[in-house]
Formats: structure tokens, C-alpha cells, sequence
DNA sequence: TGTCCACTGGAAGGGAGGGCTT
DNA sequence: AAGCCCTCCCTTCCAGTGGACA
């Protein structure tokens, strides 16, 4: 019999029990340990739409991975089950991480309102006023009451103003038959610093805080999932206890636990191994690390890649303190060689602090008294790996052997 | 004590690219 | 086709500044 490169991939019985998304963060299941409180809490806000009247709006508060997304959609499920009665509720989700402008809040709002193709509302080229007139117009169609939940709502507020909260928020008092409520979810409790006070007031009628979970909760969640995700004897329970323990360090994360055990069993199905163990796990955790800034780096604007790569051969020849002006200096010369059009220094600062957000580089102000004030830069992940991605990518591949004259500081 | 460097980072605005309306 | 709107990426301009040095 002939055989096939994947043979051995296909006859191996995969490691999961059946959908290996029981681990991923976003499957909800039927029920969510350690949140009790808080889904009661929640529901008890919430039921006021039960009844037709108006839930009182409400801030989520917490740490990644601490379950404030997955409590909301356990409540939308519980809802929708409820809907066969209820059918004046909608519960409308959104992630301002993905959809972070005005426009496209409202936007999407709006379209969920609407069925006919030709009457959506385009995600470009209106004025806002008429998106907002529209998507008020559609929302007061019927009596209902209109759940908004807006995800990473302070991404919102931060790329693009609180317009949009403000118009959201009283957007009551132009509706006759329909009411809005709306849950705001967000990871920084300071955001609303940010907001014009009505906005504040209104927004944040009731607040919640999500506390993060410690080492015994996550072990509860992980072995609630890993009981039906595997067999039993797949998973030991020491393999729980490291990613538990592992993730709370990490500011107790239940998504980084979920995400650990899940890359950890993936490792061993590609190994054909039949049991998860700890090794697997610590595997997993420099994988997810590695992963995770590899891919930040690879989706980098092309500009942004040059400035980057200027400061990682800087940091090959063996200057590790950069000023923004020397940073400058060779992300021209880069330019000049890749034929690219040079952007202004000031565009360049930008794109340095953007550098510094993410994480790859560390960019802190310091003033060298005569030699004046700037940025100090260093990279802040492996050089070496960093640079195997830069090298991948297609403009930068013609420089890739461009050797830009650093100035080579005495030490 | 004042000077002065090398920027920082805010403000305003241009213009390209998406698209709608008339 | 002309006239709008909204967002994104960038430029131009510039007041402001921490601290070593004279």
C-alpha cells in the first residue's frame, strides 16, 4: 500500500476527547466556578429587562482572563434561552478592540436592526449624525429593551473620544417605544477619567470588579474543562497544577491557564505522546510567549519594522543605549537602502512610543542635561528572534544584508 | 543661577482612500 | 461628476523641559 506523508498523523487518535475549542477562552460552559457572586449580581440587573423596563447601565471592571466576557455571554445564553417567552430583548455584543471607531460602533449597532441587504447601513461614507439617526430610528421600530455590550470599551475611549458613549448614553431620551442599556467591559479602572463626567454618571450607574482568580480557582476551572475535554489519565493532576500556578502568577489569568493546557496537549498529540505532563506545559509556556511577540512583530507596518530593525543591529554591534536621534540616523540610512520613503523624525518618535506600548522596545524619557532631553531606547525581547522575523518579511528582505554605519560608541 | 541642548509631544491641518448623495 | 463625510497616516510648527555645565 502506498503511503502518504500524513499517514501517521491521520491514524494517530487525536488526544481530545472530541472539540479541542472546549479549551479555548471564548467556549462558554454550563457553568462558570468562582463566578457565582458575580453572575447573580449581574442577573439581578439585568431581569429588570424581564420585565421591560430598563437595566441600569453597568461598568465591568478586571484584569484579563478574570471572566468578565464569559460571564456576560453566559448571561446572554441564559437569555436567549429565555427568548421563546421574552422576544423584546436583544443582546448585542461588540468588541471596541476590533470596532474602535465612532462610526463603526454605530455602524454595527445599527445593522443589527437590520434585515434587508440594501438598507444597511454602508461602513463608510455617512455622515455619523445619519447612522445615529438611523440606528436610533430602527432600535424604536418595536418596543424591546436593547442590551449593548461594549467589550474593551476603554480602547474605545482612549483611540477614539467618548462621542459615541455620549450619544449611546442618552440615546433614551429620543426613544419612545425601545430602551438601551448598556454594559461597558474594560480592563483599566481608570478610563473613566477620561470621559465627560455626564458620560461617567450615566455609564458607570452600577460598577463591578471582577477580582482575579488565585492558584485553587483555576485549578477548579481547568479540571472542570479538562473532564470534558479528555479522557481521564490524559491529564495528571499535577499538568493542572503547574498551568494554575503558572497563570496565576500572570495576574491570575484564567485565559492563559486555558491557553497552557491547550497548546500543552497539542504539543504531545504532535509528539504522539498519550499523556499531557509538566514538561509539556513549560513547553507550551515559552511557545505562547514566543508566539505572541513573534506575531506582533510580523504585523508591524513596514515603517515601523525599519525603525525596529535599526535598533536591533545597533544593539548587534554593541550599543545598547540609543537616543532617538541615533535611531533616526539609521532608520534612514535603511530607508535609503530598501529605496523607502523617509518619514519625518517627529513621525518617527511616534512610532517609537507605539514600539514601547507593545512592548518590544523599552523607551523611557531621560535628560542628559547639556546633551539635552530625549528618549533612551533599548530592545526588551531576544534581538536574535526578533530579527528572524524582520528578515521574513518581503520589503525588508532586499536590506538583509545591508550593513547601515552605526556609530559605534566608546565604552 | 542661568543657559542651552536635543529632543518631546500637543495642535492643526493636508491629502489619500474608503464611500455616499445629488 | 461634483460635493460631501470619516478615518488613517503623515507633516509642519512650536512651546516646553530636565538637568549638566559654565
Amino acid at each position: 500500500m502506498e503511503s502518504n506523508i500524513f499517514d501517521a498523523y491521520i491514524q494517530t487518535k487525536s488526544i481530545f476527547k472530541k472539540d479541542r475549542d472546549i479549551l479555548r477562552p471564548s467556549y462558554i460552559p454550563e457553568r462558570l466556578p468562582h463566578r457565582d457572586e458575580e453572575i447573580k449580581q449581574l442577573a439581578s440587573i439585568l431581569s429588570t429587562a424581564l420585565r421591560g423596563e430598563r437595566p441600569s447601565n453597568v461598568l465591568l471592571f478586571g484584569k484579563t482572563g478574570t471572566g468578565k466576557t464569559a460571564t456576560v455571554n453566559y448571561l446572554g445564553l441564559e437569555i436567549e434561552k429565555t427568548r421563546s417567552k421574552l422576544s423584546n430583548i436583544s443582546y448585542i455584543y461588540m468588541n471596541c478592540e476590533i470596532v474602535d471607531t465612532q462610526y463603526g460602533v454605530l455602524q454595527n449597532i445599527g445593522n443589527r436592526f437590520i434585515d434587508k441587504f440594501d438598507e444597511r447601513i454602508p461602513f463608510t461614507g455617512w455622515p455619523t449624525e445619519r447612522v445615529y439617526n438611523t440606528l436610533r430610528e430602527k432600535i424604536d421600530e418595536k418596543k424591546r429593551v436593547v442590551v449593548i455590550i461594549l467589550d474593551e470599551v476603554d480602547k474605545l475611549v482612549y483611540k477614539s473620544g467618548d462621542d459615541v458613549l455620549y450619544h449611546l448614553s442618552k440615546i433614551n431620551d429620543d426613544l419612545i417605544n425601545a430602551k438601551v442599556s448598556m454594559i461597558g467591559i474594560s480592563n483599566d479602572l481608570k478610563f473613566t477619567d477620561f470621559l465627560d463626567p455626564r458620560v461617567r454618571s450615566r455609564l458607570g450607574e452600577e460598577k463591578m470588579v471582577f477580582p482575579p482568580y488565585n492558584a485553587d480557582q483555576l485549578k477548579d476551572i481547568l479540571t472542570q474543562r479538562v473532564s470534558l475535554a479528555f479522557d481521564s489519565g490524559i491529564v495528571d493532576p499535577s499538568t493542572i497544577s503547574l498551568c494554575a500556578a503558572l497563570a496565576a502568577q500572570e495576574h491570575g489569568d484564567a485565559r492563559r491557564a486555558l491557553d497552557l493546557l491547550r497548546i500543552a496537549a497539542e504539543i504531545a498529540e504532535r509528539n504522539q505522546e498519550r499523556k499531557i505532563t509538566e514538561h509539556h506545559v513549560y513547553k507550551a509556556n515559552n511557545r505562547i510567549e514566543l508566539d505572541c511577540v513573534c506575531e506582533t512583530i510580523r504585523t508591524l507596518p513596514t515603517q515601523s519594522k525599519l525603525v525596529l530593525l535599526g535598533i536591533i543591529l545597533n544593539e548587534e554591534v554593541g550599543n545598547h543605549k540609543l537616543t532617538t536621534g541615533d535611531v533616526y540616523t539609521t532608520y534612514k540610512q535603511l530607508c535609503r537602502s530598501a529605496s523607502i520613503t523617509i518619514l519625518t523624525q517627529r513621525r518617527i518618535t511616534d512610532l517609537i512610543s507605539e514600539l514601547d506600548m507593545l512592548g518590544i522596545i523599552n523607551a523611557r524619557v531621560k535628560s542628559f542635561g547639556r546633551g539635552g532631553r530625549t528618549k533612551e531606547i533599548q530592545v526588551s525581547v531576544s534581538p536574535f528572534e526578533t530579527k528572524k522575523v524582520l528578515e521574513r518579511d518581503e520589503i525588508l528582505m532586499q536590506i538583509k544584508n545591508c550593513r547601515p554605519k552605526l556609530q559605534t560608541t566608546l565604552i
